[in-house]
DNA sequence: TGGCAC
DNA sequence: GCCAT
């Protein structure tokens, strides 16, 4: 296989949030397949419900990057260094754009486990069933799907005042098909001004649309900052910012000005994989250099 | 800048 | 963390 790599690092780094741990095997879905997937010392194994290409799987769990490689290209001081020491193995997924897109609208001003809950009961009410052994999966529903239950459906899931978000953004995609594919085509910073400059999406901002890139279009650059990379910005990279800089990073008094300063610094310091570095830190901030205990 | 559905 | 003010 493909090394380094950890399956429980990896679906455990709040970059996805509809996998389930039973016992040792995770459940989940890649494309529109329902798959088991369980990691033994360096084999990682894979059994789905239907056909599924070995170049999908790699191309999901990230394992065509070049993680060695990528490693030695941000490892640039010792707190990366720890970060990566301690986390050795966490990819970067690809997941599904338009998963992606509702399920980062969902994670803003709240916690992780909240946002599996609310997805998971979205998916259960509106996404295709689907069994894997006893396990029963769901996929993610298409925004046809959303559309057909109507707002109120919406609600019911514990979405909130996201639930009309949601809703405009299965209209925004259902009428125009191409729109999230052809992101794909742009480069990171193009994709990312035509998120935010047209404000195609409530809910999706600075940090929403950089979570979009990184983990939906695997533009490996993007640098999402939410409170845990800001936590660790300040206690780690202080010399990088001036004073004004750093103490906005500490308050609420953190506007996009300040995002992007803060964001294009951390892109120019680990370069062309900034998002890997980020993904670290991250997980680092968050669940500390105890990684057995996530 | 403050308020925010569950 | 984003939106509206």
């Amino acid at each position: 296989m493909h090394q380094p790599f950890n399956l429980d690092f990896t679906l455990n780094s709040g970059q996805t949030f509809r996998w389930r741990k039973v016992d040792e095997s995770w459940y989940g879905v890649i494309g529109s397949t329902a798959v088991k997937a369980l990691q033994i010392k360096d084999k990682l194994i894979l059994k789905a419900n239907e056909a599924l290409e070995e170049d999908i799987v790699l191309r999901y769990f990230g394992l065509k990057d070049d993680l060695l490689k990528i490693y030695d290209s941000i490892d640039k001081d010792q707190h990366i260094h720890a970060a990566l020491k301690a986390y050795r193995g966490l990819r970067i997924l690809k997941q599904d754009p338009w998963e992606t897109l509702i399920s980062f609208i969902t994670a803003t001003y709240t916690n992780i486990r909240r946002v599996e809950t609310t997805l998971g009961e979205l998916c259960r009410r509106f996404g295709v069933a689907s069994m894997f052994n006893k396990e029963r999966v769901y996929l993610f529903p298409t925004p046809q799907a959303i559309l057909s239950h109507g707002l109120k459906g919406l609600y019911e899931t514990g979405l909130g005042y996201r639930a009309p978000w949601i809703l405009e953004a299965a209209k925004i995609v259902e009428a125009n098909p191409d729109l999230l594919p052809s992101l794909a085509e742009q480069q990171y910073e193009e994709a990312r001004l035509t998120l935010l400059n047209k404000k195609l999406f409530k809910g999706v901002g600075n940090k929403v649309a950089d979570c979009i890139l990184l983990f939906g279009y695997g533009k490996l650059e993007a640098f999402p900052i939410d409170r845990w990379v800001r936590r660790s910005l300040v206690r780690c990279y202080r010399q990088l910012f001036d004073t004004e800089l750093i103490s906005k990073l500490k308050d609420k008094s953190f506007t996009t000005t300040a995002y992007n300063k803060v964001r294009l610094k951390m892109i120019d310091y680990f370069g062309g994989y900034a998002g890997y570095a980020q993904q670290y830190l991250f997980t680092y901030e968050r669940l500390g250099s105890n990684s057995l205990n996530p």
